[in-house]
DNA sequence: TAGGGCACTTAACCTAGATTAAGAAATAAC
DNA sequence: GTTATTTCTTAATCTAGGTTAAGTGCCCTA
């Protein structure tokens, strides 16, 4: 089974039917690295589930500094919530970090799935739920943490990550300069 | 008609048969300021829904420092969003900052009525994207603008909260100890 | 009406993390 | 295989915001 209805399956459970009619209502593309899929001012027209690969989502303040606001690998969902919501242009850049291979669910397609599978209001909602927890907790730890407090977390959380996206968009993600972040790792070694 | 129903009305529509079910199944209290709704280690068992007053919801950190999560007033949902999905104790505090009255939602409730008004599933799917929204960029703005600007973002966007609330409490919210949000408080006056 | 706490202010000093800059190492491009 | 570009490191210097501490005003409640 795709990973796409797994991952449904672990909230609700869809007859063979309604998965049917969920995976004719996506579209799945191949995307190479460095893939722009959304740029700043532009509408989201998708959600894009993660079958493979590495995306982000950054934001970029004055025209230069670059804040990444969340990584996602399989199995996660990614997008501009701002602009899917509301259909205005948001100020969210998502990129393909790692070739990837994603499930591209539409706006519309959306909103025609649940009115014809109710329940997936009740998937989407508890997927919601979810990424707002974690939302919330980051918050609290940038607001209570120190940056090495924050790295040792995310290390612990995405320990694949590490290895494998650029370290100054960690440095980022978890709130500091790479210059910091450089100095910081090198003093977390020499102990 | 309620503010409770009012509020669910902007984005669903319920039969007259289907809005008495919803009231028959949450409590409205009054509950004097100060009072802890919430502690931290407790299982939250509620989603409050404030008619009026003021509320909010904060962690203590290594038993000193207490950091403002949410503010909720009039027409606002509050509740401890890890703990009420879980059913784990949380570790956030909810406290009434100004005497209020409140619509109480009981988990055990919100899924009966889930199952009974499958249409809420969407009212609270919507609820929790706008949460979503506000918490991605209220994180974005830790990251990228300085403590006068979520300040100034702050007032644009809670005013009335400023005169309501004491300052401690908006410095911890914006993420300053309280010394310095005085001292910048009298800086941006000074000028 | 006193007096014990809070909330707020002010000021001196301190530090985590930013900035600037310049070189080294790794990737990508040709 | 060489050059160009980006990433990472190191180090000096700087600053936004933290810490400590002492003092002021103001509810409270007794």
């Amino acid at each position: 089974m795709s990973l796409i209805l797994q991952n449904i399956a672990k909230h609700i459970a869809l007859t063979t039917a309604e998965q049917e009619l969920f995976l004719s209502k996506i579209e799945v593309h191949h995307f190479d690295a460095k893939t722009i899929l959304l740029h700043s001012g532009e509408v989201c027209k998708y959600s894009y589930f993660v079958n493979s690969g590495i995306l982000r989502s950054f934001n970029i303040n004055d025209n230069i500094v670059e804040h990444v606001l969340n990584f996602a690998c399989a199995g996660y969902w990614i997008g501009d919530m701002y602009s899917l919501i509301t259909q205005k242009p948001g100020n969210l850049f998502i990129e393909v970090l790692e070739d990837a291979e994603l499930a591209l669910l539409s706006k519309e397609n959306q909103e025609i799935l649940y009115t014809e599978i109710p329940k997936l209001e009740r998937f989407f909602r508890i997927l919601t739920e979810n990424s707002l927890v974690v939302n919330q907790e980051r918050l609290m730890d940038n607001l209570s943490l120190s940056a090495e407090e924050r790295f040792e977390k995310f290390c612990s959380k995405y320990p694949t990550l590490i290895q494998k996206v650029p370290q100054k968009q960690i440095a980022s993600y978890i709130g500091v300069t790479p210059e910091f972040f450089s100095k910081m790792k090198s003093k977390i070694l020499h102990r």
